[in-house]
DNA sequence: TCCCAAGGGTGCAAAGATGCACTCATGGAG
DNA sequence: CTCCATGAGTGCATCTTTGCACCCTTGGGA
């Protein structure tokens, strides 16, 4: 997956990294609306115009670019799979994001903290947990119809989410460990407390 | 003469100072003949091509690129300008050439010793005093024909490279002084040690 | 209320950086 | 001597970065 032979996509790695890195250190430091574009850019070292080249704005520098599910997953998701069971079809869906948008596993905390810091990013991330909630609700009602009710679905997803969440938490108190560790584990202890 | 507003031109001039500051310590710890260009694109992290779009070859990153005269300058010390003294124009002329190849002042000691340190670059840099000194021959049987015999311009040209090596020693020895200030204090000396 | 400065965001063309496939010269190894 | 590996140097297509002119929104002052 990763190509150091290659200086091109080295680059934009780094680059990307940087400017992730400066958004949160900036957000910390002055709040998410205490800087603007050309601070980062400036802080980043790169032009204005680069930015955006990145990122598609400036809630994404911080929060990340919004996840997308892989097409292929999504459409053996709703033809019922792959393992026929709800709740282990979603969490896999879910892992897979988690997966495939964790470029740093130890920015994780530092960008939690950034967000929980600031009040408009929090709505900002709520925004999001919001929209992906409701895809999910989306896609369990193509996969099942009626068989599960809407608010039944959203509970699923908010479950998700909370899962997530603390994953987080068990990151920051434990950075050593992958992120992916920490949430398998929440998912075990949250079985258990449901159990 | 610094465009610090500019991303583009101060991107460039760190990349050309960068790649001159790692051809020079690879050559004082391994010699010219010790590093190849990849490794020199390594070092300042650009790629190989990127080499060749900065410099006209591997000699050129250690001694700088070869020295060009201003076509205006030219014109005015061939009409018998500016002043109509030939030595004072000749050193005019000269200190125009290395007012505008200077872009880094304590470079130059550093890149002194790493060209005296290697019989090849030696021998590089020769030949470069040769072909200017040529230059200047034929500048000088331009302005004023045959009144200078050619024997007589050599060895004008070569007083001036000494005076710049001179000054280049003096650049060592007190390096918080501007370098010009050093080629004046030789041209004073040398006047007084030929009076 | 109207106006304007500031900041987010986009389109486009020019300038830079890179990868790659070449060519050419040279100094050994066999 | 011949062959071959190595490293200098070039041409060109492609990807990135940058500057710049724009547009749109918004929150204060006058």
């Amino acid at each position: 997956m990763e190509q150091l032979c290659n200086r091109r996509e080295t680059k934009r790695t780094q680059t990307a990294l940087r400017l992730q890195q400066c958004a949160v250190q900036l957000t910390i430091d002055r709040g998410f609306d205490g800087w603007t574009i050309d601070d980062l850019a400036a802080a980043a070292d790169v032009s204005r115009r680069t930015v955006f080249n990145y990122f598609d704005g400036k809630a994404d520098v911080v929060l990340g670019p919004v996840v997308e599910l892989d097409p292929e997953r999504v459409a053996v998701f709703v033809a019922g799979g792959p393992s026929g069971n709800l709740l282990a079809d979603v969490l896999a869906l879910a892992a897979d994001l988690i997966e495939e948008h964790t470029s740093d596993q130890d920015m994780i905390a530092t960008g939690r903290n950034a967000v929980l810091g600031d009040a408009r990013l929090i709505g900002l991330a709520h925004q999001r947990f919001e929209d992906i909630t409701a895809t999910f609700v989306e896609l369990v009602r193509e996969r099942d119809g009626d068989a599960y009710s809407p608010d039944r679905a959203r509970l699923l997803s908010r479950l998700v989410v909370t899962l997530f969440d603390n994953a987080a938490e068990r990151s920051v108190a434990d950075p050593g460990r992958p992120f992916s560790e920490h949430f398998d584990a929440a998912i075990r202890d949250a079985r258990d407390v449901l159990a």
